[in-house]
This record gives structure tokens, C-alpha cells and sequence, in this order.
RNA sequence: UCCGGUGUAGCUCAGCGGCAGAGCGGGUGACUGUUAAUCACUAGGUCGUUGGUUCGAUCCCAACCGCCGGAG
């Protein structure tokens, strides 16, 4: 116990400053007797992450509307960033000249770097997939790229990230059984290519390395996912993600597609649902035994007017808060807790920037509370009531007043 | 007072002798490895008033009322 208690003290406090002399690892320090839930601790070259974790989405190197040291502040302890967006946009040189991704965005904690797979299926009006990589009409100015799994590899790297996502390609929703196979076998040996590239160029093992994460694919379908997992574990790698999931399917093969994989993933490794969820996916996805998460949604429904709270989403826009005196929820942050809903209102619909602020600000607070919540129940062995608590109220229909976690 | 212009959705304005329109605003919803302070849906009308012409008038005509401009 005290291990733990040493552990999650090291974590919260996080690790301030860059230090090389950390070693990459992750270990699993208590599991759910009633799920597959874990508890573990990440040790990366820019800090130590709890396990479960979420990590905001800061797609150009900015969590939209944050800053930094308001990231710290909700206890973010690592964020993401975007291989294809930051490559266009300002160059991965630029920003390796500029002392890497976290000295370019002050961001000093760890930073993973989605590998540019996602955007083949967002941008898919934009590009061409063949074996060699992804063709890409720029979106800012029209002109073709190519992204390679090498590419890719290169750009994290020089970004300094401290988990790099291999190159994947994430097939749409619906997908015949025969496509996904046949775009499953490419992620594969996109897969080994990224895995030849990393062997080549980082001689380094141990301190301050960069961690690999690679991605199952599969679809909808098990025997697939388990191949992918397979495959993946063959090669190895630092860490597994879960990959195209939440892109259009129905929420119950979403966790299928979760099942399919996890038993298939090494136990002490660290494993990542990417692009979820919302809030009771999450601590479904915990209880599945995954441990990364990440997802737009709190940053993005927070600029469009809707807040999180224990009850579930609340539209800040709508008349019924016009003269509501009350804070979002009794115990929000000290940032939030002293505005009233009326005035909250009153922002989004002047369009003032201070509402898309303290609705982000407040969304991100709710998820993270929301993992450290998990991550402390599954110390004391209440994990599957504060699952089931939680989902119960947040999903009740007819919900009284919105409340925050507590 | 005279001359001219103009009255259409909450606002700014299209329109046309034959089912009343847009943008914005209002209301509601969506958003899941961010091309997104975005998108979708929806509710609002005695077309200033009263007459006339016409099979039919928001539209053409007249008077009146309001507003704007010019002259005096």
C-alpha cells in the first residue's frame, strides 16, 4: 500500500520540469476485483501519468481556449497534439528548432502525438491511400502531400512527444468484413514499417525515449481485432491503443470492438480507447480495462454551449437558465463555481469568448475529476459502485439540479 | 404646406397580378484519435389602414396614417 500511496503522490505532483533521468515504464498498481479495471502509473520522459487518465485534445498545440497553466491547474497531467495538422501547419522543423512541441507550446508535461491516421478517414474528401502512405490535399492550401508511416514516425519525432502513435489507417463506419481485412492487413504492415523506422533511428532504449504506441484495427469485427492485436503484440511496442471506434457505429459494437481487443493486449501494458467517450463510456471503457482516453467532446460541446455535470449535459444556451442565479453545479471549480447560470447564458449568446472559455474550462475539470474519481475507487475497491452510481444519475431522465462530482 | 421616396417576420430587407421569402435574431437539438466559437431543425405574417380595379391584389389605382429626404 504504501507503494501505491508513493506512487500516486509522485503522480499527482506530476514532474514539473523535463527530466531525462526518468524511465519509461508503466506499471499496473491495483485492479478492480469486480472489472478489468486497473489502476497503474505511466512513467514518461516528461512526467508520471495515473492511470486511468484523460487526455485533453490540443489538436494544433493549444488546448482550444486553455492555457497551459490552466491545464495544470485541472490536473492534466498529458495532451495530445497532431501529427498532420502540426506537420502543415507550422512545420515539424520549425517547432524542433524551436526546442520541440514542449518548449514551442510551454506544455512541460507529457504530450502524446496522434500519428496523422485519423485524418485519413476525417479527411477522406482530401486523400488517396495507397501501399506507400496517404496522399493528401493540404486543407489550407490545396496543395498534395504525402504521409508515409515513415513520415509520420519522423515528424513525432523531431515534435519530441513523449508517446508517438504509429500510422495507422482508421476504415469508416459501415465497413464489409472484406475491406476491413484488406485496410487491417495495411495498417499491419504500416505497422512493421513504423516499427523498422523506430529501430533505425532510436538507437536510445530506456531514459527519455520516445514511447511507440501501435493501433488494432479490425472494424466491427472480433476475429479481426484479435489478429490486429496479435500482430501488433508480435511486434512490440510500448503501449496499445484501441483504433477506429466512435466513428459512426452504434455504442454496443463500440465496446464489442473494446472486447474484442483487450484480451488480446499484455497486462502490462499500457492501453488507450482512442477518441472516446463520453462520460459514462469512459468508466464503462475503464471498467473493460483500458486506461488512456481521449476525446473533443468536453473542449468542443463546451463551445457550443453545453456543460457536464453529475446529472448529465446541461444546455447553458436554453431559456430556462435566463435568470437562474445558480452556479453550474454546487462544488464546479473556484474558476466557474462563482458565475451564475444567467450570466453563462448571457456570454454564448453575446458571443463573448469568455463563455467557450469557462465552459472548456469547466468540461475538462468534469472529466478529470471524473478519472480520479475511478482511479481512487479502484484503490478502495468501490470501483463498480462508483461506475454504476455515477451512470445511473447522469442517465436518469428526470434529473433534478445539476450537481458536480463531489 | 407642397414635392418625392418608403411602409412585407423581432431587426435589416428581397419579392411579385396566381401557395408569403432570405439573412440575422429567437427556440430546440447534434457533436466521440478537432478542417468545427460549428452544423441541423424549428417557430414567428390581417404584406400600414380603408376603399377601388380585377376571376383573383402584398403587388395596380385613390385617400388616409407613419417614417425619411427635399423645397418653402
Amino acid at each position: 500500500m504504501k507503494s501505491i500511496e508513493l506512487a500516486i503522490r509522485l503522480g499527482w505532483h506530476g514532474n514539473p520540469t523535463y527530466s531525462p533521468c526518468l524511465t519509461v515504464s508503466f506499471s499496473v498498481l491495483a485492479t478492480d476485483s469486480a472489472s478489468s479495471a486497473r489502476r497503474g502509473c505511466l512513467v514518461l520522459p516528461h512526467g508520471t501519468v495515473d492511470t486511468p487518465i484523460f487526455m485533453p485534445v490540443g489538436t494544433q498545440g493549444s488546448v482550444k481556449t486553455l492555457h497551459p497553466a490552466e491545464l495544470v491547474e485541472l490536473g492534466a497531467q498529458i495532451i495530445l497534439g497532431n501529427t498532420y495538422h502540426l506537420w502543415l501547419r507550422p512545420g515539424h522543423t520549425l517547432i524542433q528548432e524551436l526546442g520541440g512541441l514542449h518548449e514551442f507550446t510551454t506544455w512541460r508535461k507529457p504530450f502524446l502525438t496522434d500519428s496523422g491516421g485519423f485524418q485519413v478517414w476525417s479527411l477522406a474528401k482530401l486523400r488517396k491511400i495507397s501501399e506507400d502512405g496517404v496522399r493528401f490535399q493540404n486543407h489550407l492550401d490545396g496543395s498534395k502531400m504525402l504521409l508515409t508511416p515513415e513520415l509520420s514516425m519522423e515528424i513525432q519525432a523531431s515534435l519530441g512527444a513523449d508517446i508517438a502513435m504509429l500510422f495507422d489507417e482508421c476504415p469508416p463506419y459501415p465497413c464489409d468484413e472484406a475491406y476491413a481485412a484488406k485496410s487491417l492487413a495495411l495498417t499491419t504492415r504500416w505497422a512493421r514499417r513504423c516499427k523498422d523506422w523506430i529501430t533505425a533511428h532510436e538507437p536510445r532504449s530506456g531514459d527519455g525515449r520516445q514511447c511507440h504506441f501501435g493501433i488494432v484495427q479490425g472494424s466491427v469485427y472480433a476475429d479481426l481485432r484479435e489478429q490486429s492485436a496479435r500482430e501488433l503484440v508480435a511486434l512490440g511496442f510500448d503501449g496499445y491503443a484501441i483504433g477506429g471506434v466512435s466513428v459512426g457505429e452504434p455504442e454496443s459494437e463500440m465496446f464489442r470492438a473494446i472486447d474484442h481487443a483487450v484480451p488480446f493486449l499484455p497486462h502490462d501494458k499500457p492501453r488507450y480507447a482512442m477518441g472516446l467517450g463520453t462520460p459514462p463510456q469512459i468508466l464503462e471503457m475503464i471498467a473493460r480495462g483500458v486506461d488512456l482516453f481521449d476525446c473533443v467532446m468536453p473542449t468542443r460541446v463546451a463551445r457550443h454551449g453545453v456543460a457536464f455535470t453529475l446529472d448529465g449535459p446541461l444546455h447553458i444556451k436554453n431559456l430556462i437558465h435566463a435568470k437562474d442565479p445558480r452556479p453550474l453545479c454546487s462544488s464546479a471549480h473556484p474558476h466557474v463555481a462563482g458565475f451564475s447560470r444567467a450570466y453563462l447564458r448571457h456570454l454564448f449568446r453575446a458571443g463573448e469568448i469568455l463563455a467557450l472559455r469557462l465552459l472548456s474550462f469547466h468540461n475538462l475539470h468534469f472529466y478529470l475529476r471524473l478519472v480520479a474519481g475511478a482511479r481512487d475507487a479502484i484503490v478502495a475497491g468501490t470501483f463498480s459502485e462508483y461506475k454504476d452510481s455515477f451512470i445511473r444519475r447522469y442517465t436518469r431522465s428526470e434529473s433534478l439540479l445539476p450537481q458536480c462530482i463531489p
